[in-house]
RNA sequence: UGCCCCAUGGUGUAAUGGUAACACUACAGUUUUUGGUACUGUCAUUUCAAGUUCGAGUCUUGAUGGGGUAACCA
């Protein structure tokens, strides 16, 4: 079945559990803000945890970190939602951070009574100024001694509304000179009269990050809550709480971040593409988003791939995008039909063919898959060609048409070039040929023998089309490791749109997420964006391309 | 500056004390009616130093480099 491979730290840790005893079943979660929505970063944290849940037969959770509802909306929950179905996985129990809300509100007035959280009066900046530096130890105020009756009436109160927001907040009473900051009394509780996406105006004091999240993972029996490295720092209180708290003992264990070349992967920056339109919205295929990529062309599978490929460790990185390109592509050629496509038309006139004439050529779908069957195309005297196709000085080892040049059309005849024509600006109009009529593909008695094959669109019946084309959203490898703003890097020649395609006819009936290889073109998808009168048609990644590399 | 994490080819991962592997990229070539696909070959003495050991990418110590952390964000 599937061949010897080497753990990883997580893997690890997972099978010296199951060995030992301690878990009979692990239960992993992915845990999303809803305020933004997911790119391939996320993508990678979902193969990682749903994808533990299935190899070890345990299960995970899709749950909402919705605790700060000033960020966050019904929307966003929407789309993840939508995202990780799309990726393939199922999560075991739909959950969210606002539906302990009460819970959290019962365990923090446990820790009042054990005398290990007290309200705070005091402002934002005093008890920033109060935390002290990671040199000097920080300074406890008045309000730290506060007596447990007190706490418990004032917490009470703030549920209850009575103070303005920012007025009072609630902390954990830990270490004012403890050497990891986040233990110097850390806010978990804090007033915001602001509705909840999910609990409306029920509340108007929210807990932290870090009085919910650990919380959450025990309530709903998490055995191994998977996160990035950004929260290495926070595992000590995470520990505190529970150890405190008596509940469920979770274990958190964090990981490196996924990062790319040529994209930023921080849902801040990705929105302020999108606010300060940048990109247009949110699955503009530019963006590294799950929705972006998959609106540009990217198959779930090819996402999954990658992920798995590129693994999981400790330490930073950045990932070539070409990458994801290389499974993309493995994953199209197999599975993707093959189509006709001339993104820049220039017309051939085949001279020696008989006028008002047309003939049914049959092409296969698709190389890699007999079963996918194939396609009449008709052809004709006047036909379209790709206007690269065509040099006027070709230079040595073209093997397209130029003056007194062969080459094959794709599925059909073998072409000579006998002549073209050019405008006044010296832009070439129409190129003539005579076709060898022995030539035909799979009953070639020509002798002719050609090193090129271009594909074509039969003039009569071909069909209008815009295409896209995208190149890298940033010019530079790292956008956040140059100096300046990362919005300074921006490629502005990341879309190209063609308006005057010619596409073959078959491809009028493309269903919805459809997948085609545009022969010698690359992979494409049909855009959203098409109507009645005119299809859109997304590149997702070119073919490699050995001619035009070395023609660089 | 304090504390914490990390360090293997251009990139990402592997090697669990026994002589550096896999994938991508790049380059060269074979096949080909997609200049695609497929196939073949080439590209690292593991940041540095000292130590333990018959033997160190792996263990120890130190240095250097990179990253995180000091939000009423998550």
């Amino acid at each position: 079945m599937s061949e010897e491979k080497s753990l990883n730290f997580i893997e690890e840790f997972i099978e010296a559990d199951l060995k030992s005893g301690k878990h009979q079943q692990i239960h992993t979660r992915f845990p999303p803000e809803p305020n933004g929505y997911l790119h391939i970063g996320h993508a990678s944290a979902i193969v990682l945890s749903f994808g533990l849940a299935e190899k070890y037969n345990g299960k995970c959770n899709l749950r909402f970190d919705d605790t700060n509802p000033v960020t966050e909306e019904t929307e966003f929950v929407e789309s993840i939602k939508n995202d990780v179905k799309w990726l393939g996985y199922t999560w075991d129990n739909e959950l969210y951070t606002s539906d302990y809300f009460e819970t959290l509100y019962g365990y923090a007035v446990k820790l009042i009574e054990k005398g290990l959280a007290y309200v705070d009066d005091s402002t934002a900046e005093e008890i920033a100024k109060q935390k002290g530096t990671p040199t000097t130890p920080g300074i406890a105020n008045e309000y730290r001694e506060r007596n447990i009756d007190d706490n418990l009436k004032l917490f009470q109160e703030m549920r209850e509304g009575k103070y303005d927001d920012g007025e009072k907040v609630l902390r954990a009473k830990i270490d004012m000179a403890h050497t990891n900051m986040l233990m110097r009394d850390p806010l978990i509780y804090r007033i915001k009269h602001v509705a909840h996406h999910r609990t409306g105006d029920a509340w108007c004091i929210y807990p932290i990050y870090d009085f919910a999240h650990g919380q959450s993972d025990s309530i709903e029996k998490i055995t191994h809550s998977l996160c990035t490295l950004e929260f290495l720092p926070h595992r000590e209180l995470y520990d505190w709480f529970i150890e405190k708290l008596e509940i469920y003992p979770s274990r958190q264990i964090e990981f490196a971040r996924r990062n790319m070349t040529y994209t930023v992967m921080s849902k801040r920056k990705l929105k302020q593409l999108v606010e300060e339109k940048h990109v247009n919205g949110w699955d503009d295929p530019r963006m590294p988003t799950i929705s972006g990529l998959r609106r540009r062309g990217y198959t779930a599978n090819s996402i999954k791939c990658f992920s798995e490929r590129t693994g999981i460790a400790k330490r930073d990185n950045i990932v070539d995008i070409g990458l994801l390109d290389f499974f993309l592509r493995d994953d199209l050629n197999k599975i993707a039909q093959r189509r006709m496509a001339v993104l820049d038309p220039i017309k051939v006139v085949i001279l020696n063919y008989e006028e008002g004439k047309t003939e049914k050529l049959i092409a296969d779908n698709n190389p890699e898959n007999e079963a996918d069957g194939t396609r009449e195309l008709n052809f004709s005297r006047e036909i379209f060609i790709e206007r690269a196709d065509f040099m006027e000085e070709p230079p040595k080892k073209f093997f397209r048409l130029g003056p007194g040049l062969k080459t094959r059309l794709k599925h059909a005849y073998i072409l000579e070039c006998v002549d073209y024509k050019k405008d006044e600006n010296g832009l070439v109009t129409e190129v003539h040929c005579n076709y060898f009529s022995d030539s035909k593909s799979g009953e070639d008695n020509s002798g002719i023998k050609v090193k090129g094959v271009i594909h074509w669109v039969n003039a009569a019946d071909a069909v209008d089309a815009e295409i896209r084309l995208y190149d890298r959203l940033f010019k530079v490898e790292n956008p956040m490791a140059e100096d300046g703003d990362f919005k300074d890097f921006i490629n502005e020649d990341s879309l190209e749109i063609i308006s005057n395609s010619k596409i073959e006819p078959a491809l009028q009936s493309a269903a919805d997420g459809q997948h085609f290889q545009f022969l010698r073109k690359g992979y494409f998808i049909k855009d959203k964006d098409s109507t009645n009168e005119k299809m859109v048609f997304n590149r997702a990644v070119g073919l490699r391309d050995s001619w035009a590399k070395k023609n660089k």
